[in-house]
DNA sequence: GCGGTTTCGCTACGAATAGTATCGATACCG
DNA sequence: CGGTATCGATACTATTCGTAGCGAAACCGC
């Protein structure tokens, strides 16, 4: 199996964890804008043409960043009321991390007018949730994209608006909503 | 009165309407990073300084922008469910308009780091809104702060994610879904 | 018409950033 | 040791934000 035999040459450096690392960071600290990828090279030690040989553009890195962030989704699938309050408290508490948050905006704004990186962000990011929520729900496409848009949305407004992440009682009020709307 | 008597020196030309509407074009057709106040300025017709020397910084130009595209909301105020409808369905209108909700996520992103923008963004964009809901819907701040968060982050996630407005079902089960959750 | 005041258009500029090109050094394989 | 692909470092182009300076223009009161 061609697959499974080593390329040759010098092997890469497995840095990818450093680098998600540094980017979260350096956005957390200084806004999507200002956290340069010179900066974010510079936090992770390594050279920055050592980051754009691995992703095309800024946009990419961030968007490979949330994709590594948010991982799969831990549903029990005992009820559909418990997945969905697992499911929110899930992106809560990852959209609450630092920098998170601040990375989606900036991918969002950069997708704008770059179809490549919303062809990404929708295919890596958004498909898998969609898919599993499908299956676990037992919802079709359209419904499980309007909830997505909700939670996701609701969540992201709240922290691009105050800064801060949502509290508790609202995250459970944002719960209650949706397990009613779905039920 | 000072305030009445017309300060001495040239008049300021009145080009606000037309910023505001090449702002909005020159997003809707380059998206926020690449519509560059250069740009902005030549569709107007008028030199950038002049930009500057109204709006500090190209984020509170947009913010501007925007605050000049949500005007007063016409809520009726006969019914707390009439009031939801037809405020959901004036900000997805707005939001639906090419350019807005490309400037709202700019504007997002360029106010992480920037505590004054964020503080305009608040006190100009969001706080009338507030006031006006918690009055006409009789809800206490937090409640209706939270509302605004589902309505308007939800349907920017939509428009960030497809590039097009929530369909019009879908604007609907918003409705009748925080209908639901304010009755 | 004239002086005073403020804005306007224009040009030039400095600083920061995305992304590219190049080249010698380095790490791994057979 | 030779072959190959990556790494670090430097330099570079193009773009953009925001500012400075200057002469021209517009409006006021006299």
């Amino acid at each position: 199996m061609a697959s499974s035999t080593r390329p040759p040459g010098r092997p890469r450096s497995s840095v990818d964890a450093e680098v998600f690392a540094a980017t979260l960071r350096t956005i957390h600290e200084l806004g999507y804008t200002r956290a340069t990828v010179d900066r974010i090279a510079a936090a992770t030690g390594i050279a920055k043409t050592t980051i754009y040989r691995r992703w095309p553009s800024k946009g990419a890195l961030v968007t490979a960043c949330l994709v590594d962030t948010f991982g799969p989704m831990p549903l029990t699938g005992r009820s559909r009321d418990e997945d969905v309050a697992t499911a929110i408290r899930y992106g809560a508490r990852l959209i609450a991390e630092p920098g998170v948050a601040a990375a989606f905006a900036g991918v969002f704004t950069d997708a704008i007018g770059d179809p490549g990186l919303r062809e990404i962000l929708v295919t890596q990011l958004q498909d898998p949730y969609r898919q599993v929520l499908m299956e676990s729900l037992g919802l079709p496409e359209q419904r499980v994209l309007f909830v997505i848009d909700i939670v996701i949305g609701t969540l992201l407004h709240r922290m691009g608006i105050t800064g801060k992440p949502m509290v508790e009682s609202d995250v459970e009020a944002l719960i209650t909503m949706l397990q009613r709307e779905l039920g």
